[in-house]
DNA sequence: TTTTGAGTTGTTCGA
DNA sequence: GTCGAACAACTCAAA
């Protein structure tokens, strides 16, 4: 018999369930599709980047067998169950809106063709649906979600490893190339030694995580300059490590409050998925409603000053410098880039949201909605109001030496420590703007703000 | 139904 | 320089 998989968010051979299930078929065509049409937003620039090179990776483990196809999901797959005599599709079960819209619409067309569909979850450890309250209503605080749903419920899977007998057959010459993911004009160059995206880069980067830097990680993630973190968020973005694999492998350390904070780090985007399912207006909306009425100031020049890293605030800077160079960006320094764009800028959240969608190779649907909405105080489990960033502050606190900031601002490796975060006190003729805000009036503006909303 | 305790990541001020 | 309190009340979760 012929089954078609098709691949969308889970680019990988390793423990992707709707692969795996369909391996028991005599043959199988792997297919992904680019839709553009059953879509509420085009992916952003980054994000196509790095699709390009996790197909290209997912072909060559496939043995170029990956059929490339763009435009709509739906007629794409009824001319080929037609045409081939396929009579099952495999893949991974949708938890976001668009997709769920999407995937009514593929069992509708297949049932009138007879082909039956199915579904794997491959995508999050907790099914979003079977995590709730003992009213049967959804969570909205983090913690007993977590604790008392997630944890409490049952194990997540275990990862399958690879596929049996996989016998992936090419029924059609299609290329890469038709998809248009990368920019006729070639600045993405600069990523070309950043990053290897591949599935077997992110198990490998993984390991190195696991072997140097995991029981450091509690404290050392904070800290920009230094090499604490997995940096594994785009890999697990588009699929090429599940997170069933991670959850696993660190089941096998010791307990640990280290790995149980990566573990809970994994459940933050367990969450985000969990809100966006069970509230999905909150994509474009603000979550809490009193926010509708709050008037953000979203100032032109003061956005274009911060997307460029010209905002005279050496750690917004410097962060938003490696958004631009690296395609990522620190945690601890996308908290401080962020709560500066809402409450200092008072910039409103979407327009934040939609500037690292465009630039993050990690740009998560629900992930990044959910982190905005949070630090807009718009979300669930909020920050309070009055929880706002200091930018020299935390630049002092969490890049002591320095290093990080000069990194992406080389401009000011020549000012002494305790000046770097407030360069222009120091000297007035360098080669670096001046604040665009005073930092104290715009805290006590937005403060002023934010307790009329409350 | 009522009550109780708790809630990712901070800053400022004054003693 | 250090430390604790204030910042604000509200909503959520669970007993």
């Amino acid at each position: 018999m012929k089954s078609l998989t098709l691949f969308r968010n889970n680019l990988r051979k390793n423990d992707n369930p709707a692969l795996f299930f369909s391996s028991v078929s005599n043959e199988i065509i792997p297919v992904y599709i680019y839709d553009d049409i059953n879509i509420r937003k085009e992916l952003g620039g980054a994000s196509k980047y790095w699709l390009y090179h996790a197909l290209k990776s997912l072909d060559i483990s496939l043995e170029n067998t990956l059929h490339y196809f763009k435009g709509n999901t739906i007629k794409i797959l009824e001319r080929l169950v037609t045409e081939n005599d396929i009579k099952e599709i495999n893949y991974e079960e949708p938890f976001l809106e668009d997709d769920i819209i999407l995937h009514k619409k593929i069992v509708l067309a297949m049932q009138n063709k007879g082909v039956e569909v199915k579904t794997y979850n491959c995508t999050v450890l907790w099914k979003p649906y079977e995590i709730l309250k003992n009213d049967g209503t959804p969570y909205k605080v983090f913690s007993p979600y977590y604790r008392k749903g997630c944890l409490k419920l049952k194990k997540p899977n275990k990862p399958l490893g690879q596929p049996n007998n996989l016998n992936c057959t090419k029924i059609e010459q299609t290329s890469i190339d038709d998809l248009n993911l990368l920019d006729k004009t070639p600045w993405h160059k600069k990523f070309e030694n950043e990053w290897d995206i591949s599935e077997n880069a992110a198990l490998k980067i993984f390991n190195e995580f696991i072997e140097n830097s995991i029981y450091e990680y509690k404290i050392g993630r904070d800290f920009p300059a230094i090499n604490k973190n997995s940096r594994l968020s785009p890999y697990i973005r588009f699929g090429l490590i599940s997170v069933n694999k991670i959850w696993y492998m660190l089941e096998n350390l010791n307990f640990d409050k280290n790995v149980e904070h990566y573990k809970s780090e994994i459940g933050w985007r367990e969450f985000s998925y969990y809100l966006l399912y069970h509230f999905p207006f909150m994509a474009k909306d603000n979550l809490q409603k009193k926010f509708d009425n709050f008037n953000w100031d979203n100032n032109k020049q003061n956005f274009d000053a911060w997307k460029k890293g010209e905002t005279g605030f050496p750690i917004v800077d410097a962060g938003m410098k490696e958004l631009w160079q690296t395609g990522y960006m620190h945690n601890r320094i996308r908290m401080v880039v962020a709560s500066f764009l809402v409450k200092n800028l008072l910039i409103d959240w979407r327009l934040g949201e939609a500037w690292f969608w465009d630039c993050l190779f990690d740009a998560d649907y629900a992930s990044n909605i959910a982190g905005w909405q949070w630090t807009a105080g718009t979300g669930a489990d909020a920050a309070p109001y009055f929880r706002i960033f200091n930018p020299i502050l935390q630049g002092q606190k969490f890049d002591s030496e320095g290093k990080y900031t000069t990194k992406y601002i080389p401009e000011l490796s020549n000012i002494p420590l305790k000046n770097l975060q407030e360069p222009t006190e120091f000297s007035d003729k360098l080669n670096y703007p001046k604040p665009i805000i005073n930092y104290k009036l715009s805290r006590d503006r937005s403060l002023k703000k934010y307790e009329e909303i409350k």
